[in-house]
RNA sequence: CGGGGCGUAGCUCAGUAUGGUUAGAGUACCUGGUUUGGGACCAGGGGGUCGAAGGUUCGAACCCUUUCGCCCCGACCA
């Protein structure tokens, strides 16, 4: 490619709206433009680092038997109606009509158009295992899109999805996918963890994410400092915490506490750790009929994780409540407790099980219970909790700590969610009819695109990875009109494209210095300068990582090019 | 969806409080010249329904009403 012929529009000003380095270098190089909320243009360098991650995943998935297919970006709303999804996507789900009037939806993802493909065609075990996927652009009507291509409307995703004959074949592929997602992101050349998540609406026994690490990452991930655990804090769980302090030695009795709410003034009133004070939550919880407030108790010492509690309860949202609201229901907000509640859903968080000497809101104005014992029998326990900073690993004697992830990618174990409503069956060994048990993967290539910038990049602009670079060679001649520096620039730039290397050559009529920042702007791994010490037979390297440039002998240049490969 | 902010040249923004020549700057762009190792300089030039609609007024980028779009915080987000 030449230079001058490129189009890509450099400016020196990032658009106001972009905050993020990813979205302030895509668009400032030339990558991308906007052109409505959450909409993108790719312009040639953007499509070319789009193609260069869609190439890395082919042949990963080449490898592993997964096929490629392209589904229709219009779907039928009935695929949607009959997995009774329509409503759990709610308003991300954007629908239209035909002329005919008939319902369609933009695809957000094709679980229901990958089982619709397969039902019925696939009727044996012996037609099992089979992965399929796609890359292509998905839309969800997301609330609020932010941050450039981290969080667009109309994005670029691959998904995949398996057919097993058996769970314990679903559990091999999705090993499998765990592992070519991990390779895939090492040839990309990005720092990750791959995580335990929630599986969310998508529904299914287990799910994992593959979180590219980055301070600018939306999720907060628990990582263990010594061995491999990572989940995202909607997910992670901690080592039983033990609390040092001991229990406050007191009797079962109603106390006075009069304006003592929160749990910092009752563990001063009654000298005793939060560790032993019972914490009462109210939230709505809202479902697809209907809505109701759920009392959640924890340690007073922990926090609520709102989607542990929203999975608790199978609900589909949880939003805050009022003190009216409550007062309503009879509750006294600040002296609320698990005791004499009726017609209320209650719900402990698991480190509350056998709990004794606990002290608790009475639900009446002023008063509490102290040297309260949990009746383990008729409760409903579960993990409530947040996992905060410092907490133990569950799996070793390590320590919990946050760091925030970019969320590139997602695997679950569906099982037959999605068959078994949509009637995806196959005959067994025994002539028996089984639905088929599903996996499905996603990963987000647009991205991906993003997430390699978010880190990989400096004050100067974009540093590609090997992998992703839109050239990988760029060759500056610094003076266009000396005529042997563009006689070597131009020889050069002949034998690289001959040997198949992606290679820009910038021949515009632009001093060196604009050259300069436009090349480390968008970020080719190296710039060859043809440049003044051309005379004395010596050119540059520059490579975009690090600020230093190495002199090469003219003749040299083609051997110490081809070795960086 | 709640709260806040912003829409003026391709881009970044000034001008709006207190209405009044032909609506400005920087940058980008075009022409000519000089320059050629870090976005260089000189001269000349093109480019705007001031987001849209309606209203007030002799007169509106500016005041009023409505509306659309975009961004931020939150809610939300497989």
């Amino acid at each position: 490619m030449r230079f001058s012929r490129l189009y890509a529009p450099t400016t020196k000003e990032a658009p106001k709206d972009a905050l993020l380095a990813s979205h302030i270098y895509l668009s400032r190089a030339g990558f991308i433009s906007q052109v409505a909320s959450g909409l993108y243009n790719y312009l040639p360098l953007g499509k070319r680092v789009l193609k260069k991650i869609e190439a890395v995943i082919n042949e990963e998935m080449a490898n592993i038997y997964a096929q490629e297919v392209e589904l229709s970006f219009v779907t039928p709303i009935e695929f949607w109606e009959e997995s009774g999804r329509v409503n759990k996507f709610g308003k991300e789900l954007l629908r239209f009509k035909d002329r005919k009037d008939n319902g369609f939806v933009l695809g957000p993802t094709h679980e229901e158009m990958m089982v619709n493909i397969v039902r019925g065609r696939v009727t044996s075990y012996k037609q099992l295992p089979l992965n399929l996927y796609q890359i292509k652009t998905k839309f969800r009507d997301e609330a609020r899109p932010r941050f450039g291509l981290m969080r667009a409307r109309e994005f670029v995703m691959k998904d995949g999805y398996s057919f097993h004959a058996s769970y314990e074949d679903m559990d091999r592929e999705f090993d499998l996918m765990e592992a070519t997602y991990k390779r895939i992101l090492e040839r990309l050349g990005l720092e990750f963890r791959i995580v335990e998540a929630d599986s969310g609406a998508i529904g299914g026994s287990g799910s994992k994410e593959l979180m590219v690490l980055a301070d600018s990452g939306e999720d907060t991930i628990a990582v263990c400092d010594t061995c491999e655990y990572g989940a995202n804090v909607e997910a992670a769980v901690r080592a039983e915490p033990r609390c040092d302090a001991p229990a406050p030695a007191l009797a079962y009795e109603k106390i006075h506490t009069p304006e003592l709410k929160s749990i910092n003034d009752l563990s001063t009133f009654f000298k005793a750790d939060s560790y032993y004070i019972v914490k009462t939550v109210a939230k709505r919880l809202i479902f697809e009929e209907d809505s109701k407030i759920v009392l959640y108790f924890l340690r007073g010492s922990d926090e609520l994780q709102e989607v542990k509690a929203v999975n608790a309860v199978n609900a589909l949202e949880i939003a805050d409540v009022s003190d009216e609201e409550l007062r309503e229901l009879g509750l006294v907000p600040g002296f609320m407790g698990p005791m004499g509640l009726e017609n209320i859903t209650l719900v402990f968080d698991a480190s509350l099980k056998g709990a004794k000497s606990m002290i608790c809101g009475a639900n009446e104005k002023d008063f509490h219970y102290v040297g309260v014992d949990m009746e383990t029998e008729q409760l409903e326990f579960s993990d409530l909790v947040q996992v905060q900073e410092g907490d133990g690993c569950a799996r070793c004697a390590g320590k919990l700590s946050y760091t925030k992830g970019i969320e590139v990618g997602h695997i679950f174990k569906l099982g037959t969610t999605y068959s078994k409503p949509l009637g995806a069956t196959f005959l067994d060994e025994n002539g028996k009819s089984q639905e088929m048990v599903m996996g499905t993967y996603g990963m987000g290539v647009s991205r991906l695109i993003a997430a390699v910038i978010e880190q990989h990049n400096d004050e100067k602009g974009c540093i590609w990875t090997e992998t992703t670079a839109p050239y990988r060679f760029n060759i500056l001649i610094s003076n266009i009109k000396d005529e042997e520096q563009l006689a070597y620039a131009e020889e050069l730039y002949a034998e690289l494209s001959a040997r198949g290397v992606e290679v820009i050559i910038d021949d515009r009529k632009e001093r060196f210095g604009f050259k300069m920042n436009d090349a480390e702007l968008i970020g080719f791994p190296y710039t060859i300068i043809v440049g003044k010490n051309l005379a004395e037979g010596i050119v540059q390297i520059a490579p975009r990582s690090n600020s230093e440039k190495i002199e090469v002998k003219k003749d040299e240049l083609l051997a110490r090019l081809m070795e960086l490969k």
